[in-house]
DNA sequence: AGCCAGGACAAGT
DNA sequence: ACTTGTCATGGC
């Protein structure tokens, strides 16, 4: 008997949008319905319906990974519901209602947000399978773990062509040797004030600032990191000449998350 | 076929 | 301090 666990959802939440929406790059849907990820070792099935949401694992396994990867004890119906103030906001928020921001681990998140520099997200998720087929390790058939720093930091540029990642591939050697080394050190980025992160993590090669508040948004939970890519860009120059409205305050990265998506998806802008 | 992509860097003003 | 060309690769 597989074990399986559930839990009715909040009243915000939405899975898929959540697990596809740029912020995370390997979770896939099965013929069940079902999203299909890895986190740390292990293979995580996750499927939400009428109002509930399953998971192929117990209790205490949810509780110790996937409450806070999820986001899930975060109260997003009052917080989303401060970011109406804007009109804007409230626009992208009704359209894309249930998209949370993901605790990722920090070192995923790195690699994954330095493969995506000027590339599109297609490409990204095909970089990253590679990354994890070729130097994770297996750990259900198909499934890979992504490889660590400490994997990473003994390979050469050749080693990494298998990934067709490009100039970004002496990038990910230099984050994963200062990572394994500790010359980047993610406790104290944890544990420290977003400016200290800001500025350890421009130390690598191949990260500046929007690589960085990725990092520091999705894999350190800093709430208000606000990555600026193009698509964000476009809704400053367009909508926010003067920076983004007081409402969002200390929470600019989970609006950013919403402004994001809206902007590619919505049909307003087509 | 050509433009663009969840940018960063180095060289040039 | 700001602007511009360049970097691999391939999705659309």
């Amino acid at each position: 008997m597989k074990k399986e666990f559930k839990i009715k959802a909040p009243e915000v939440f939405n899975l898929e949008l959540t697990l596809d929406c740029g912020q995370a790059f390997r979770w896939e849907k099965d013929e069940n319905g079902a999203m299909c990820g890895v986190i740390g070792n292990t293979l995580y099935k996750i499927k939400q319906e009428n109002g509930e949401l399953s998971f192929n694992c117990g209790k205490e396994e949810f509780d110790s990974v996937l409450r806070d990867y999820l986001d899930f004890d975060r109260d997003y119906k009052t917080l989303t519901e401060s970011f109406f103030a804007d009109e804007h906001l409230k626009a992208a928020v009704s359209e894309f209602n249930g998209i949370r921001i993901l605790h990722q681990q920090p070192w995923e998140t790195l690699c994954s947000f330095i493969i995506s520099q000027n590339n599109n997200i297609p490409r990204i998720k095909g970089i990253i399978k590679r990354l994890c087929e070729s130097f994770g390790d297996e750990i259900e058939e198909g499934w890979y773990s992504f490889p660590d720093a400490e994997r990473l930091c003994g390979c050469t540029v050749e080693d990494l062509a298998p990934l067709r990642s490009g100039f970004r591939a002496k990038y990910i050697i230099d984050a994963a040797e200062k990572v394994a080394s500790g010359e980047v050190n993610f406790e104290k980025i944890k544990s420290s004030d977003i400016s200290f992160g800001r500025e350890e993590l421009i130390k690598i090669k191949g990260v500046g600032k929007k690589v960085a508040e990725c990092t520091l948004l999705y894999g350190f939970g800093k709430d208000e990191a606000f990555p600026e890519d193009v698509w964000v860009k476009r809704i400053m120059a367009e909508l926010y000449p003067d920076g983004m409205p007081e409402c969002t305050k200390g929470y600019e990265g989970i609006a950013q998350q919403y402004l994001f998506h809206w902007r590619r998806n919505s049909e307003s802008f087509k």
